[in-house]
DNA sequence: CATGATGATTTGATATATCATCCCAGAAAA
DNA sequence: TTTTCTGGGATGATATATCAAATCATCATG
């Protein structure tokens, strides 16, 4: 039961990829070519070569003239910026999401939520990255802002392939940390608390972020050292 | 003296008919198809029809599927988010980019907003809506967020064909309410106020974009009145 | 006069062909 | 052993070919 999603095979392409890249099923650096894609997806090359582009042009993979398109390597430095800017902006999304709620949407929220925490007790690590994208934009579709909805898919693309490093032990931490927090989002939606809602989307993005950022600087430096 | 922007022809075009969209030169509602494109532009229709993609997925263009791309017919409501996001946005990046600030950059935008004086003197609308986007991404550059000039750049692109509603009453009134309101920003971005630059940004998105919606829906409803 | 059928033309999407560049393995040279 | 050179395969960009869907003008029909 899988929606073709689109009748264009270029957008089949773009979603498929994004779907990927959000369930982390690239590692950074890794190289996508366009024959190769396009033998995997059993088409020409020109649809793939078509959703690469747009996937080059919106900055979420790296590709410089007349060389294969890869899942860009981040700097602590360049996650610290794509985590400004989507507290800033996904919060902003929260808080009008809040504003529009309703009790069907929260119970929809509830209902990923649920689903989310099966699948994080299974280990069933590429379910539950795709719940969590499912609840979050289950929110922000509340805002009813089209276009806001599109800048924050594709920040959320850009950090996709850096959320394997949440597992196991962030996954983890947070449970015990921020506890429900879930659960108090669909009480915001419910009760239209606009504060409420954003402070914890704020929480949720600072915190990983920082724990990405703080992973990676650690990886580099540990690289250095160990020299070759 | 023209920079190529990129040796490959997708990106040129693209870059072209941003400046073009940016400039008002397309009406809402025109349609662009490839193969005259492709024929303006001197080329096949392949690389037009990628950039055209890039666009319709930027949702800057409207397209259906198997249909030509147009410029999109934006209801006052549209206009309105679009003024949300723009106002939410621009005026994170406006103050960012006013604490990064130097008198080196408070200097460049003097020179642009003299240039921008002299085009609109001069009633040259092509020149003087250049420069306007000129000033602000000299602004916003200093913030140094290259995800978050891409995510304006895009939405400049959203309201550039309903720009040219501004000519030439509002621009006018804009010089006696708001004065030089420019000099102002470059004088905020010398003494690194925050606060301040985002205040006339806030002014200019807010003023300019309710402007605009008035109009269309004053429009819509003459239309309306006046029968087929 | 309004409406619906129809066929030619336009047009977008995809596949394929072609070309220049890049990449890399392996040979030759230092 | 290391470095440099070189040729073939891989790869991306563009042009072209092909096909199906949409558009439009025309004409027939009510």
């Amino acid at each position: 039961m899988r929606k073709p999603s689109s009748a264009v095979l270029r957008d089949q392409v773009y979603d498929e990829l994004g779907a990927l890249i959000r369930g982390g099923q690239f590692v950074p650096g890794e190289k996508l070519t366009i024959r190769n894609l396009a033998k995997d997806f059993s088409m020409s090359p020109t649809p793939v070569r078509e959703a690469l582009y747009r996937l080059v042009s919106e900055g979420v993979l790296q590709g410089e003239a007349n060389r294969s398109a890869f899942i860009p390597l981040l700097t602590p430095e360049q996650i610290a910026e794509l985590k400004d800017i989507r507290l800033h902006i996904e919060c902003f999304a929260a808080g009008r999401a809040a504003l529009r709620g309703s009790p069907e949407i929260a119970a929809r929220l509830r209902k990923t939520s649920a689903k989310l925490k099966r699948a994080r007790a299974a280990g069933d690590r590429r379910s539950d990255l795709a719940l969590v994208y499912t609840f979050q934009f289950e929110l922000y579709a509340a805002c009813d802002m089209p276009n806001l909805i599109r800048i924050i898919n594709s920040l959320w693309l850009k950090t996709g392939p850096y959320l394997n490093l949440l597992f196991p032990h962030y996954i983890y931490a947070v449970s015990t940390d921020r506890g429900e927090w879930r659960e108090r989002i669909a009480a915001g939606v419910e009760n239209k608390d606009a504060t409420a809602v954003a402070e914890e989307v704020r929480q949720d993005i600072d915190q990983s972020l920082t724990y990405i950022a703080n992973i990676i600087s650690a990886a580099s430096m540990l690289k250095k050292a160990g020299g070759k």
